[in-house]
DNA sequence: GCCGTTTTCGGCCCGACTGTTTTCAGTCG
């Protein structure tokens, strides 16, 4: 089992003994566990014991039971507390506002075990009439359960991904020699998808038997000749298409979609006389194969240059490749710099030293340590005196270290009514500030537009940090006027965020091709809490492709001296105003 | 459940916000 799964069922049992009501810290170790498995470069599953207790969080009993999660996919306690709760009870645990103490009470009190049987508790006025719960706790629980119902069938990119390159794997075990393709919406990089589309080229038949006993399954939808359709113990559903190798490229275009680019690429194959499907580009008259073994010969068949998946969502990317004026997309090697990450000063789990060191490996060639402010207690967050001494550590690990430059920076909190978390004079004496709503959320649109925007008249603010806050299928963005967002960005020369932390990717891909379009600098960051979440710039980048971006959009593919230099802090007013550096 | 020159017990991150209290419990980050 891959570590996100074994973190996934740890933070699961964590959830099931906070529901029984176990001591807190008990809770807390178990949290920690899954947090220390999430962020292990190396796969616990080939951990022993020993290997496991030198981790920092793991304990004797942690180990032994990351052990069995890690080769039987479960462990006693797990099924132990699934006896007292049943499994469905931790949907609504999830619900936003819900937490373990509510979900315990309605489940003693109306023996409420699912969201259904709490909808219907709402709808019928039970929960008011509970001590401690009012009309307004009611109205709130429907409205939670509503959202939940909207993102239902859905699953993050990250989490998809993971699932599909583990599937992957376990198709090569029985079939090495075949190609694996991951198609659909995964491919075009969506923020989220509903299943997970394989293809198998050169593969035996045997393949799809082999998919049906994946270890994760906890139902075979369906089992033929070519193909076969697993729903996963994650609720995710994943498809697997066994390919002729003649058509490899026709099942690729049309299996990656969009459905919207599909039907206006068959519209132009009708329109040359060819009928276009999944298995080849054919003559409408004779029938005659065109094309199919590979996508570039279908695009080019069609009298188009390949279109990057990325783009295939029916924005215009047909007419700009007939226009031969396709982007030439951002990629991850030309990130330079990674300007958003936090470090133990905060509520980091890695000292600046190995942050950078973790960077430099990764490629970049320079960081910004932006460690939280006070204002976000729970993060540890740094005052005036602690930010100022850690950027002097900072700029000591800078000398020290080569091969990366180690900027002195700070994601400074953006306070309910605009102010920003820290004095004027210590966010002047750093390189780079980000600054970041983290708290009341609720604000009408006019007060979350009107306090972003005041604090984007600070002169030291360079960046705005996942400017509309959301977390994909848990929370909306909080309302805020993006367009008057983005056009205060372009006018103080201040660059918008896009977080490539796969719960957020803020901006969205529409926001950030609207913010190139109005000349707005964007930054493509990890805000990593640790060095494996250095690699979150996966999905950044991925999201900035989707937005049509190319290297110059993004600040941080510039070298570091020509990054710095092209801050508003070191520009002059006039070059400010064009929102350009210099 | 983890950790430890405050080590085998007793701590463990905590402030803001909300809805429900009539002085606080639950949730979130």
């Amino acid at each position: 089992m891959e570590n996100p799964s074994v973190a996934r069922v740890l933070n699961e049992i964590a959830d099931l003994l906070e529901l029984k009501g176990e001591n807190i810290f008990r809770v807390r170790a178990y949290r920690t566990g899954a947090q220390v498995v999430a962020d292990s470069p190396a796969p616990v599953a080939g951990l022993d014991v020993p290997a496991l207790l030198a981790i920092d969080g793991i304990g004797k009993d942690l180990a032994a039971r990351i052990r069995d999660i890690a080769t039987t996919g479960t462990t006693g306690l797990r099924d132990e507390l699934l006896q007292i709760f049943p499994p469905s009870i931790l949907e609504v645990m999830r619900l936003q506002g819900i937490g373990p103490k509510t979900v315990a009470l309605l489940y003693h009190t109306l023996h409420v075990t699912s969201l259904d049987d709490l909808e219907a508790a709402a709808k019928a006025g039970a929960i008011r009439g509970i001590k401690g719960m009012g009309a307004k706790k009611e109205a709130l629980i429907l409205t939670a359960i509503a959202e939940r119902r909207r993102h239902a069938g859905r699953h993050l990119i990250g989490h998809a991904c993971e699932t599909a390159e583990t599937l992957v794997a376990w198709l090569r075990e029985a079939a090495p020699e075949a190609t694996y393709d991951i198609v659909g919406s995964l491919r075009r990089g969506a923020e989220t998808s509903g299943d997970i589309d394989i293809l198998a080229t050169n593969a035996p038949a045997e393949v799809l038997g082999h998919f049906t006993r994946y270890r994760q399954v906890e139902r075979v939808l369906g089992l033929g000749d070519t193909k076969a359709s697993i729903l996963l113990t994650s609720q995710m559903q994943a498809d697997l298409r066994l390919v002729p190798a003649e058509s490899r490229g026709a099942a690729l275009q049309y299996f990656t979609g969009s459905k919207a680019h599909n039907i206006a690429l068959r519209q132009r194959a009708l329109s040359r006389g060819y009928t276009l499907n999944e298995y080849a580009l054919a003559d409408a008259a004779t029938g005659a194969r065109i094309a199919g073994e590979t996508e570039d010969g279908i695009y080019a068949a069609l009298g188009l240059p390949c279109i990057d998946p990325a783009l295939r969502e029916a924005r215009g990317e047909i007419d700009a490749a007939e226009a031969g004026t396709l982007p030439r997309l951002i990629t991850l090697a030309d990130l330079q710099g990674d300007v958003h990450m936090h470090t133990t000063a905060s509520d980091g789990r890695h000292d600046i030293e190995t942050m950078a060191i973790a960077a430099r490996d990764a490629g970049r060639s320079y960081i910004c340590i932006t460690d939280h402010s006070q204002s976000l207690a729970m993060a540890n967050g740094l005052d005036d005196a602690r930010a100022l001494a850690h950027a002097a550590r900072i700029r000591e690990a800078n000398a020290k270290i080569d091969g990366i430059t180690i900027l002195a920076g700070i994601e400074v909190d953006i306070l309910a009514d605009g102010r920003l978390d820290l004095e004027e004079s210590t966010l002047a004496a750093l390189d780079f500030v980000i600054a970041s709503v983290h708290s009341a959320f609720d604000q009408s649109a006019e007060a979350m537009t009107v306090r972003v925007l005041t604090a984007m008249a600070c002169p030291f603010v360079d960046a705005i940090g996942h400017p509309t806050g959301r977390k994909i299928l848990r929370r909306e963005p909080h309302r805020i006027d993006v367009e008057a967002l983005i056009e205060a960005a372009g006018l103080y020369g201040i660059a918008l965020e896009i977080n490539s932390n796969y719960h957020r990717l803020d901006l969205s891909d529409v926001h950030a091709r609207r913010a190139r379009a109005q000349g707005v600098g964007l930054l493509i960051d990890s805000d990593a809490h640790s060095t494996t979440e250095l690699g979150l710039l996966r999905w950044g980048v991925l999201t900035a492709r989707r937005a049509w971006l190319e290297p110059a959009d993004v600040w941080n593919t510039r070298d570091v001296d020509a990054f710095r230099n092209g801050l508003r802090r070191h520009r002059s007013p006039a070059a400010a105003k064009t929102g350009r550096a210099r």
